[in-house]
DNA sequence: ATTGTATTTAGAATAGTTCTAAATCTTGAC
DNA sequence: GTCAAGATTTAGAACTATTCTAAATACAAT
């Protein structure tokens, strides 16, 4: 096979995160994390493989799924599980919440959320608490004026 | 002993939440949650079809997923969705929330929530809150230790 | 009893994710 | 630089979860 120079463009913050993980930084990586951030609209795994190959066709679906867990891994990326469909992948790492449409699915970031000292989440003995997903149910503008 | 009568047990309770959204009260849908009560330990729709065969050997995997969907609807069950895994089925449907192992993958019911009086989300306009979800994660006390 | 609709069923089909083994790339020791 | 060890990528197969389909059955209302 053809190989281009495939070494990653020197990315200062992704590198550090991922290296803190014991992951290096590659350039599959770098276009997945690229990929997330230019449209936030919560693609899915399959979304994202689509996106990625415009401009590096070669990638591969297996390489997504590793790309897309080595960036939830070192906290790049936060992974969003809404209901029976495919997960979905949000790289806003800012304190907040989603909301779904049960309707037709579509998913809203909500810039306001419930912070773990706020909620004064009491848990059994043993329990370690990392993190609070809070997760809006209803419907969304659109859905909610087709129903009245 | 076998009893070839297929109609459902009078069950006031559910039949009514299920007349409520235009659907029928069925053995199946009665024996779905049955086994859903009878062990709330979050089972997969797997696990609830190898449960509900026990004591009824002909239910076939569709009509597992069709009575959980209508139970789902009707509002007796709860879908909760934590994870790339299968979804898992939850009949407590009192304000709670659950805590996930993200090591381990177990599941624990943790009698408190955030309401969302307490949270006061404030919606863009538009917007229908139906419910909110609240899923804690991190480690069970067993992972925990280990993690030490 | 009869008819229309809801529900169940088995199995096929689809969707989503993980696995495998070989190829490629990177890093670090020399 | 060269080499070996280990990490990563790749295509495709395999697997798991869910939905669909069409025929059979059950139910409710005439």
């Amino acid at each position: 096979m053809l190989t281009h120079s495939k070494s990653a463009k020197s990315d200062g913050p992704l590198t550090e995160a991922l290296a803190h993980s014991g992951l290096r930084l590659t350039p599959q990586r770098q276009q997945v994390h690229e990929v997330l951030r230019e449209k936030m609209d919560h693609p899915t795994a399959d979304q994202v493989f689509m996106r990625a190959k415009h401009k590096m066709p070669e990638i591969s679906m297996a390489t997504v799924y590793n790309c897309l867990d080595a960036l939830v891994t070192c906290g790049l990326v936060r992974q969003v599980t809404l209901d029976r469909g495919a997960t979905r992948y949000c790289p806003n790492m800012q304190d907040h919440s989603h909301f779904y449409c049960d309707e037709c699915g579509s998913v809203y970031d909500i810039l306001q959320t419930i912070s773990p000292e706020d909620a004064d989440i009491k848990l059994p003995r043993g329990f370690r608490l990392k993190n609070i997903e809070t997760n809006l149910h209803g419907l969304c503008p659109d859905c909610a004026a087709k129903a009245k």
